[in-house]
DNA sequence: ATCACCCGGGG
DNA sequence: GTGTACGGGTGAT
């Protein structure tokens, strides 16, 4: 028997657990009431206890922060619908809350120590949370898409669905209740445990059940009706840039999984499922989730298992600091400028893991870092020289160490049993995520058990690190061409000694990532000296890694990329330095060849597409640029975009001041379309330059040269 | 010159 | 149910 979903209903207080078993998929129900801690006035007591909504009280002994010893709080169970309504009185009594927003879900999976894909015999678990070989029943999975009827235009949710694909049937009729009735049926009796959709939390399954409102059809693609959340998507600000989420569409009993969402690509379904048992989170939910939250998760299951308790609300202030304490301590990672050029014989080396393992060697959490119990600890942080706790390893380390493992057991495993390389990779994917995620997160204020003085002592450290290493690397007589956080370039003979050394003198494994047979550095367009994260290269096995440059952006048109991609295959072909310059001649007859398609009118308009996410609505635009007259024709057509959304727009006439004129929505382009040649034009050479700059190729200089090469063509431009 | 707006991670 | 901080590019004002 396996637990395949485990749901929770907040108005009846109640769970309900989906069985897998040889003869199908039925559900548990239990009524569970989520319990709350309140701290601070045990007199309080008997009033609690006869609250509305408050099924039991009574005291307990509870940490209510980390490292603290245990007091006296009172623990009452709750109706989960009015838990907030309770928690704001007593707050305003002067009460602290504790354990107000968790999910009743893995509450009560925790108490009654189970977790999503367990095994169960009967009622009994039959399985171990942790392990790293377990079993996974043979799940029946579907794909599942809708396409509406128009194929020009700008698609709505008014348009009639045109036919339905799921799994090898297509369902194609002549009304659209039919072709919603017959997907129930299909569903029904196909009776899948997962529903996969390519991006159906923002297209297919809305409009579904928008359209299946409008005949009066209750859509039922899950076991039992779905409980679906009301309201749309939401905008939220994440990676300094603001995204868009849509509503999750949630089955009962049967799992809709995107699998364009951010951890399904990362994992599939085997690298979910494990973290899923790891985490506690349902599968739907966790797909749904980013790496971020399931780092919260893992923090905070490994605290209610420790039993101490999460704060409501949590608002630990930074403690105060001087000017200058502020200036050493928020000086972030170690950054060696790149030397800007062509280089032979360069090597990439690495630190795994480089913070989560600083974590775990030099105990940072929020309870360890300036810990009370340790003034004068002999462990004190580079540079700020912050006393670490001595006497108990903190709540992160403790969540990190098996979580650093697991995937180092994994990556081992990628190698010894290649048969099943594929499934491990994925695994050790996913916890890849989870540990890089684990860094930022102690620098975000809200964060449950982040702290800004962890995040410092964290870089601190990796200044620290990376500065020993160059040291050991310039004693090999290593040249040091660059260097970022976790990584260092460098030219020399003999890395893999110099990764053996650093390793053993860090104890963190330094791994030789690339050998470039030459690599190039940019450098800044606007002041010359080389860009961080600017560079190309070919590696010995004939590997392309290049970065910073437009084809890495999820905004270039097409036919940049190609234009790139194209420039960069010629130069892959040089095996050194002069193989390179010999290559470049070949390099511009790639620009002269895409300057006269251009030119000519030949581009596709697919291939002139730009994407890009608006930061804000239509009217929050100051400026007036080509994501706002995008926006804004979008809005003619009836069509609302919330901040976060992805736009698409082709350049018609880039110096217009006209919305209508300046770019144009591609939905709405035909063969009367004409793109903006001279502006194209331009990006073709400013995307040559970035590759060439190094080499004297400047935007004019190209330009000059096409204008040389085609005389015609070019005058007008 | 300064401000506004967008992107970035790995295999 | 949400990493920051910042470097880099381009374009508007």
């Amino acid at each position: 028997m396996f637990l395949l979903d485990i749901r929770y209903d907040p108005e009846k207080s109640k769970i309900t657990k989906w069985i897998k078993t040889d003869k199908g998929c039925q559900p548990v129900h239990e009524v569970y009431y989520p319990k709350i801690y309140v701290g601070g006035k045990p007199e309080l007591l008997p009033q609690i206890a006869s609250l509305p909504g408050v099924k039991d009280a009574c005291f307990d002994e509870k940490s209510t922060w980390l490292g603290r010893s245990p007091e006296k709080v009172i623990s009452a169970k709750v109706e989960s619908i009015s838990i907030y309504d309770i928690a704001s009185m007593l707050e305003a009594k002067g009460c602290s809350l504790y354990n107000i927003d968790l999910d009743p879900v893995r509450q009560y999976l925790i108490e009654y120590n189970l977790f999503p894909a367990a095994i169960l015999k009967g009622d009994i678990l039959d399985d171990s949370q942790y392990a790293l070989d377990y079993e996974v029943p043979e799940l029946v999975s579907m794909e599942l898409s809708v396409i509406p009827g128009r194929y020009k235009g700008i698609i709505t949710m008014e348009d009639p669905i045109g036919r339905i694909a799921f799994g090898d049937c297509v369902i194609e009729e002549s009304s659209e209740a039919e072709m919603i009735n017959n997907l129930n049926v299909e569903v029904a009796h196909a009776d899948p445990d997962l529903i996969l959709t390519d991006r159906g939390d923002s297209f297919d399954l809305p409009y579904l059940h928008h359209r299946a409102a409008l005949h009066d059809i209750d859509l039922s693609l899950g076991r039992e009706k779905d409980i679906l959340h009301e309201g749309g998507g939401k905008s939220y600000f994440s990676y300094g840039r603001i995204l868009y989420k849509p509503k999750g569409y949630l089955l009962a009993g049967r799992l809709h999984l995107d699998r364009s969402s951010f951890t399904f690509r990362e994992g599939g379904l085997l690298g979910l499922i494990d973290l899923s048992r790891i985490t506690g989170i349902p599968l739907q939910e966790l797909s749904r989730l980013s790496p971020g939250s399931a780092v919260t998760a893992l923090q905070v299951n490994q605290a209610l298992r420790d039993g101490v308790l999460v704060p409501w609300k949590r608002n630990l202030a930074e403690y105060w600091k001087t000017a200058e304490e502020l200036l050493i301590a928020d000086r972030g990672a170690l950054v060696i400028e790149p030397k800007v050029g062509l280089h032979e014989n360069a090597f990439e080396v690495d630190f795994a893991s480089l913070f989560p393992n600083i974590m775990v060697n030099h105990n940072i959490s929020p309870e360890t870092v300036l810990c009370t119990c340790c003034p004068d600890s002999q462990k004190r942080v580079p540079f700020t020289h912050y006393n670490i706790c001595q006497q108990h390893i903190g709540l992160i380390p403790r969540v990190l160490k098996p979580l650093i493992e697991r995937r180092m057991t994994y990556k081992k495993r990628i190698m010894s049993e290649p048969e099943r390389a594929e499934e491990y990779e994925m695994k050790q994917n996913v916890l890849k995520w989870l540990l890089v995620t684990s860094f930022g997160y102690m620098g975000f204020n809200k964060a449950r058990f982040g702290r800004i003085e962890c995040h410092e002592s964290i870089t601190a450290y990796g200044r620290e690190i990376l500065l020993r290493t160059i040291e050991l690397a310039d004693g090999m007589g290593f040249e040091i061409l660059h260097g970022i956080v976790d990584s260092l370039w460098v030219k020399g003979r003999n890395p893999e000694k110099l990764c053996e050394i650093v390793t053993k003198d860090i104890g963190i494994p330094l791994e030789l990532k690339g050998e470039f047979r030459w690599i190039v550095f940019l450098p800044n367009k606007s002041n010359g000296v080389g860009a961080l994260n600017r560079y190309y290269g070919v590696m010995i096995n004939g590997k392309l890694k290049v970065r910073g440059i437009e084809t890495r952006r999820s905004d270039t048109p097409t036919l940049i990329r190609n234009l790139q991609e194209a420039m960069l295959g010629k130069l892959a072909e040089a095996k050194n330095a002069s193989e390179f310059y010999m290559k470049i001649p070949e390099v511009l007859e790639v620009l002269r060849e895409y300057t006269r398609k251009v030119l000519d009118n030949e581009c596709a308009l697919s291939d002139l597409i730009f994407k890009t996410h608006v930061s804000r609505g239509c009217d929050e635009y100051r400026q007036f640029n080509n994501q706002m007259a995008a926006v804004k024709q979008l809005k003619v057509e009836g069509i609302e975009t919330l901040a976060g959304q992805t736009i698409h727009y082709i350049i018609t006439d880039h110096k217009s001041r006209n919305y209508q004129k300046r770019v144009i929505i591609p939905e709405l382009a035909d063969e009367s379309t004409q793109y903006d040649r001279a502006k194209y034009y331009e990006y073709l050479l400013r995307a040559t330059e970035s590759m060439l700059l190094p080499f004297g190729y400047t935007e004019e200089r190209l330009d000059g040269i096409m204008r040389g090469r085609m005389q015609r063509s070019l005058c007008g431009y």
